[in-house]
DNA sequence: AAAGCGGGGTC
DNA sequence: GACCCAGCTTT
């Protein structure tokens, strides 16, 4: 049983019309829109999950870049890799693009199928996803449902279902498909066999309109939207009740100690997990807890270093969606040159360069450059 | 169904 | 502060 009854529905049946004939004339510059490439397209999509499109544009240009096609990012090794998504955030995003993408050398001659079952079953591509490339790189009639869609079409509509449940999302995945424009003239039985040339704008219409107009955080842009008479949340006059979603959870606090521990012009790194927060990118010594300045020297004494100087760094605050970093950082000049368990020594010019760091510590790496270039 | 997973913009 | 963002995977 759906939460749309037939009604709304059937009344939702023509809004393609004034929505493309906005997006024809609204829509935002942008590098991946126009010809481009599914690789391009999927690229795009990948930067694009749980990230807005002005943070995602100088990494699109870097990334394609570096990594002009399909075949290149299937072969580029992953400490390149991480340094382009470097501050991009959700880095598993781009390892599974990495494993879907040898997956399509070999199995699909290096081209992205044309198949939104086929799509589904690589490696970081969900219902989205699959939906996004379907329909805007090949034109295949399938829905592509976000979170701009869903706040778009609970405004039309004035449902208050709870957009985070997954049965309400399969709903408006089937009111999404029912609202792509089709090409009458082919009758093909099967639906994903029809043309519909303009599926791929018809998607990017939905989250244009939820991006650019029928926003989140305030009140909407009702006075420009182009289907502003035919949505009931504007005729009632509360747009801002929609969606209605259930409250997260409550982030947890972490306390950390920040050791820059420094020898000449290296600095001690040490490399995360393969799995887990941040996985496989780069940071710097450091402790559970907040140490103070004697039981940072003690510490290290058990490690086998002695400090020549022991600096004291301001304290420093990180937000995660889910854990609150608060940390208390040192620079810690060596006598001579000590290993710790499972560290490197990278030079300050290398490190800029290739090997990515947590946007976490960004307070930190900023203070090691302060102290190393004067 | 719920939790884990980044980082930044906006109000 | 709280909320949200062209979501996916694991538990």
């Amino acid at each position: 049983m759906s939460i749309f009854d037939d009604k709304t529905t059937y009344s939702l049946a023509r809004l393609h019309e004034p929505l493309l004939a906005w997006y024809d004339t609204c829509k935002r510059e942008i590098p991946w829109r126009g010809a481009s490439s599914s690789y391009f397209v999927w690229v795009s999509e990948i930067m694009l999950q749980q990230t807005r499109v002005e943070a995602v544009r100088a990494y699109f240009l870097r990334f394609t870049a570096a990594l002009p096609t399909l075949q290149h990012l299937a072969e580029c090794d992953e400490q390149t890799l991480l340094k382009l998504w470097e501050g991009l955030g959700y880095y598993n995003r781009v390892r599974n693009m990495q494993k879907a993408a040898k997956i399509v050398m070999e199995q699909y001659g290096g081209e992205l199928p044309r198949s939104y079952e086929l799509l589904l079953t690589l490696p970081g591509i969900g219902e989205y996803t699959a939906g996004a490339i379907a329909s805007i790189a090949y034109n295949i009639p399938v829905p592509c449902v976000d979170g701009n869609v869903m706040r778009v079409l609970s405004r039309v509509t004035a449902n208050s279902a709870d957009i985070t449940l997954s049965s309400v999302k399969k709903d408006y995945q089937v009111l999404a498909q029912s609202m792509i424009p089709m090409d009458d003239s082919s009758n093909s039985p099967a639906l994903q066999d029809r043309s519909s040339p303009r599926a791929g704008d018809f998607n990017q219409s939905l989250m244009e309109l939820g991006a650019t107009v029928c926003v989140p955080n305030g009140a909407p842009l009702c006075d420009v939207c182009p289907i502003q008479t035919q949505c009931k949340a504007f005729l009632s006059g509360n747009p801002q009740h929609y969606p209605v979603k259930t409250a997260k959870t409550a982030r947890k606090i972490e306390k950390k100690t920040i050791v820059i521990l420094m020898y000449g012009d290296q600095v001690l790194l040490q490399k995360r997990p393969n799995s887990g927060l941040l996985a496989g990118l780069w940071e710097f010594w450091s402790m559970d807890g907040w140490l103070n300045r004697d039981e940072l020297t003690n510490a290290l004494m058990e490690q086998g270093i002695f400090a020549n100087a022991i600096h004291s760094l301001k304290k420093a605050k990180h937000i995660f969606s889910h854990i609150e970093w608060q940390m208390q950082g040192y620079l810690v000049y060596l006598e001579k040159l000590s290993t710790i368990g499972g560290g490197e020594w990278v030079k300050l010019t290398d490190l800029r360069e290739n090997y990515a760091l947590p946007s976490a510590l960004k307070a930190y790496s900023k203070e090691l450059e302060r102290w190393v270039l004067p």
